[in-house]
RNA sequence: GCCUUGGUGGCGGAAUUGGUAGACGCGCUGGAUUCAAAAUCCAGUUCUUUCGGGAGUGUGGGUUCGAUUCCCACCCAAGGUACCA
């Protein structure tokens, strides 16, 4: 035995512990996964940070933890484990430091990166730090860029369903040209012949191929600040300005790159269903999509040969159809208005334009619109229709149009009451003067001609029929999700692999990858409103050399722009998780081999609030990865688990307005006071406040009275999000300095399950703590050559199956209890056996590691406990000859009775019935049945 | 509005197929040790009570010998989403 009772080493001195195995994984490259094994592998993935200047709060390692202890756990039981860290490096706040500072963005993230690191190692995460990727590195985002061309290389085949390289396509084109081709495109798209296209000039065909290109250049309506120069998301506008600075906001068309993710929407929404996703997160995805089934419709207008296409989801209505609605900014509005409407129809769109989007949302109640004075025809009964627009109407929603149904849809119906429109009939025994009636399992259609008798889904097929008999509509499916736009207007992002001929865009050869970013002298907008890299002086493509150049030697002939916007955040966390395989590779995005060898991950961990945008852009690109033979599963992660976010507990002082004291939380009852926030470091477990401290801290407040109660003073408390401004912010470095990365571990575990969000509280951090040195001190009076007794060994066994059984159902906090209950009952069993406390090392292991090699060190091995067997259970220790019986009185647990486990039904009734207890309880009263689950529970009923 | 998740002591939470509600920890109370403090250890701690007991898992019903667990209706909180045709 290793312990020396020199009173020395008997104590649990966690800094020199941490420290020293901290060294020595680093120094032994512990963690470090091969690419190939005789194990199996498995994959345990956690998001990747961005490395922002405050550092790590005590929320953030949360998910780092947990998949942590899976990790360690996976290897116990003989798996090879990947388990990678990295940094979402580039960003926008390193950007906007360097426009305030001047400071180079890679700096600043330099030493955030460092921080981090420091701040992660301290709390001895297995990473296999050789595995590293940061996005803003060339030879990391080389790849990012490589995907990029792969995309602009490839079209979406609806007749394979799958995404096929643009060589298909154009060999297409030369056979038959386009009318055969099924494809995902622009709904511009022209058709031709092939003698057509063979006639095309080169750039009219590049036209052509960017509207089918899974990435292509189009128009798009953006929310431009011309103040600070850039494009601002719906969020970032409040009341129709900025919400920085408070600038006003236009909407104005840019040329941007978009994804076609479009095309994928019907895979993304049954892949779903093959991963094992949290379901809130696979309904927001879900929703997101936003899949309908309906039909499309063509309407004549009269006297005139535009046509209005409608997407509805109630075909089976359109005999109701006594109007329609185009949103106000459709193309047709100005071609189809009479002159006598013109006036009305013009003020009412601009009046339009000037509302914002968010404006036009949150404007749910008041109903407006203008009749257009032209009317459409109906497809079957040739009636007029009047055409109104109104902004309830979405351009940017289905084909912007509406055929209104006043009688089956209730905004439809509003509008048609305010404007006295008539409201026809067309539901069998439904009564429509109050509301409409949108239930379809319960229609059935009366007053229309053909479809009289016939349910919701009978009616819908029958009259998608007749409309492709007449040639005026058919089925359709559309879909919410966009296509999503991937440009942006910074500088601290990834550069596009992209120059310009002629306006066209030419993608630059991958042997010529990395297009690093260029130096520039101000990372704002340009004074002609180009964005940040259109300040640098070297950004053109020398396609002869192949290689960047000076701006000034631009000919267009040889040297060609280059493209100035660069990527969004989502582009280099989108395929991350296979380059962790192979991250060194520099001829590849990974080897075969190795994405052939670990395939997906197995589980990852992170945040819910990227259900909508990385968890569905990666997805996409996996399954184009995955399409071109690139990737090896449709879906790169099995399963998913979404942490929860840890709040803060704020305190407060209560400030009285009419003085200059400042009450205790028990006495500012019916005074005028104002809660302010006190620094939650200067709070203890007890919420009292050190005063003096707090003066320290607020100078304000040095002369204030604290007015106390009982000698002291309480702060109120209210649990917040964690945030600076709140002075609520606990920082991890702290606690490990007070009581070890073991204890903090443990604690963010034991706070309660992974998956909900909690209140953080330091205080209850002594208790895990304390677990700690219990389990030291276990560890010090341990003898050589003691025979665990049959209590040590059931407490063993039942920890190593309530532990097992924790970790794979997720279960943490559930562990450490267990762990607690085992450390004090073998403690009171005086246990001294080396039989039981080394598999309890093990067991302990995943969770506090650093103790665990420690005390497997002192139990004599020369080796990391790391990849150790996982103790395996006995049941047979278990075994117990007598239970303890609650005895019930109806449902109610009165008093318990032991009895041996091998008596039989009857036996036990009788010697239940003989006790005094019962008799007592009963009273005189005779039972009127007796339920008796041997094993389980009496209950007596009457 | 819709979708999702949740609601259990002073606090975080536990209860694996319907079978002893409140494990474990914090906090609190009392005690031991100490000149004192920290640390440590022991006992108690859902509420109520006439000390027999009674009530109790958001509310109201239901199924059951028995419900935190299953069913119905509702209330509250958090997250997502929205004139989506």
């Amino acid at each position: 035995m290793q312990f020396e009772n020199d009173g020395k080493t008997m104590n649990y001195d966690f800094r020199e512990i941490e420290a020293k195995w901290q060294k020595y994984w680093a120094k032994n490259q512990t963690f470090k996964a091969t690419n190939n094994s005789e194990k199996p592998k498995f994959y345990v993935l956690d998001m990747f940070p961005y490395p922002s200047g405050a550092g790590l709060h005590v929320g953030h390692p949360l998910g780092y933890i947990a998949s942590d202890i899976y990790a360690r756990y996976k290897r116990h039981k003989g798996f090879n484990v990947l388990h990678p860290m990295g940094y979402d490096s580039f960003g926008l706040p390193a950007e906007q430091y360097a426009i305030q500072t001047g400071q180079h963005p890679a700096i600043t993230t330099e030493a955030n990166i460092k921080r981090y690191r420091e701040q992660l190692d301290q709390l001895g995460f297995s990473f296999d730090w050789s595995r590293e990727v940061r996005t803003s590195n060339p030879k990391y985002y080389k790849w990012t860029q490589w995907v990029f061309i792969q995309l602009f290389n490839s079209w979406y085949n609806k007749k394979s369903d799958k995404a096929e390289d643009i060589s298909t396509l154009t060999s297409n084109f030369e056979k038959a040209g386009n009318s055969e081709v099924e494809a995902v495109c622009d709904e511009d798209t022209p058709t031709f012949s092939a003698a057509e296209w063979a006639s095309f000039s080169d750039r009219t065909k590049q036209e052509i191929l960017l509207k089918y290109r899974l990435t292509y250049l189009a128009d798009t309506e953006v929310n431009w600040c011309p103040a600070l120069g850039t494009v601002l998301a719906n969020d970032e506008i409040v009341n129709g300005v900025s919400e920085r600075g408070g600038h006003p906001v236009i909407r104005k068309k840019m040329t941007q790159w978009s994804m076609r993710i479009t095309a994928y929407a019907q895979r993304l929404l049954d892949g779903l269903d093959t991963i094992d996703w949290p379901q809130p997160l696979k309904d927001s995805q879900t929703n997101w999509i936003g899949r309908s089934e309906g039909a499309h419709v063509e309407f004549n207008i009269q006297d005139s040969a535009f046509k209005i296409p409608v997407f509805t989801t109630r075909p089976d209505t359109i005999f109701g159809t006594s109007f329609m609605t185009l949103a106000p900014e459709h193309e047709l509005v100005e071609k189809i208005t009479t002159p006598e409407q013109k006036e009305a129809v013009e003020a009412y769109v601009e009046a339009t334009a000037k509302r914002s989007e968010r404006d036009r949302m949150a404007d749910v109640k008041t109903i407006s619109g203008v009749f257009t004075g032209a009317y459409a025809e109906h497809p079957f009964t040739k009636a007029p229709i009047p055409i109104w627009i109104g902004d309830y109407v979405l351009a940017s929603y289905g084909t912007g149009a509406v055929m209104a149904v006043p009688c089956g849809d209730q905004r439809d119906y509003d509008f048609a009451m305010h404007y006295n429109i008539p409201i026809p009939n067309i539901f069998e025994g439904v009564d429509i003067s109050e509301e409409a009636f949108a239930d379809k399992a319960n229609t059935i259609i009366a007053n229309s001609d053909f479809l009289n008798g016939l349910n919701f889904k009978e009616a819908t097929r029958k009259v998608i029929d007749e409309l492709e008999k007449i040639g005026q509509g058919q089925g359709k499916i559309n879909y919410r999700l966009r296509d999503a736009v991937f440009s942006r207007q910074r500088y601290w992002g990834e550069p596009f692999p992209v120059y310009y001929v002629d306006g066209m865009p030419q993608m630059i050869a991958d042997e010529h990858l990395p297009l690093e970013l260029p130096e520039v002298e101000k990372y704002l907008p340009t004074e002609t409103g180009d964005p940040p890299l259109g300040n640098a002086t070297d950004w053109a493509w020398d396609t002869k050399q192949s290689a960047v150049v000076n701006n000034q030697l631009i000919n267009n002939d040889t040297i060609f722009p280059l493209e100035l916007n660069t990527m969004p955040g989502w582009a280099g966390s989108s395929q991350y998780f296979n380059r962790y395989m192979d991250p060194g590779n520099t001829e590849a995005i990974y080897s075969e081999e190795a994405i052939g060898y670990w395939q997906d991950v197995d589980l990852y961990i992170g945040g819910s609030e990227h259900a909508t945008g990385h968890l569905l852009y990666s997805r996409f690109w996996q399954q184009f990865l995955f399409d071109k033979g690139i990737a090896p599963k449709k879906e790169y992660a099995k399963k998913l688990i979404n942490q929860g976010m840890i709040t803060g507990t704020s305190a407060f002082v209560y400030k009285d307005m009419d003085s200059n004291k400042v009450y205790s939380k028990g006495l500012k009852e019916g005074k005028n006071v104002i809660p302010i926030h006190a620094d939650v470091s200067l709070v203890n477990a007890s919420d009292e406040l050190d005063v003096e401290a707090f003066k320290k801290w607020q100078s304000d407040y040095k002369d204030a009275e604290f007015v106390l109660e009982e000698g002291k003073y309480i702060v109120g408390r209210e649990i917040e999000k964690m945030s600076k401004s709140k002075y609520n912010v606990v920082n991890p470095d702290n606690i490990c300095e007070e009581y070890g990365a073991d204890s903090l571990r443990l604690y963010e575990m034991f706070l309660g399950p992974l998956e909900q969000s909690k209140p953080w509280n330091t205080a209850g951090i002594t208790g895990v703590h304390s677990f700690l040195k219990k389990l030291w001190k276990l560890y010090a009076s341990m003898e050589d050559g003691v025979e665990p007794t049959a209590e040590n060994l059931k407490t063993l066994h039942k920890t190593i199956k309530k532990v097992e059984e924790d970790i794979e159902n997720f279960s943490f906090n559930t562990s450490v209890s267990t762990f607690m209950i085992c450390v004090n009952e073998l403690t009171a069993q005086k246990c001294k056996s080396k039989a039981i406390l080394e598999p309890l090392a093990i067991l302990v292991s995943p969770y506090a590691p650093h103790i665990a090699e420690e005390l497997w060190e002192k139990l004599g091995h020369g080796e990391s406990i790391s990849t150790v067997t996982f103790p395996i259970f006995e049941g047979k220790y278990l075994v117990e000859n007598s239970k303890e019986y609650p005895i019930s009185f109806n449902g109610k647990m009165r008093f318990k009775l032991e009895l041996p486990l091998d008596m039989g039904k009857d036996e036990i009734e009788a010697a239940v019935m003989a006790h005094e207890k019962t008799q007592a309880q009963l009273n005189g009263r005779e039972p009127k049945k007796v339920i008796v689950v041997p094993g389980k529970i009496v209950n007596i009923v009457g």
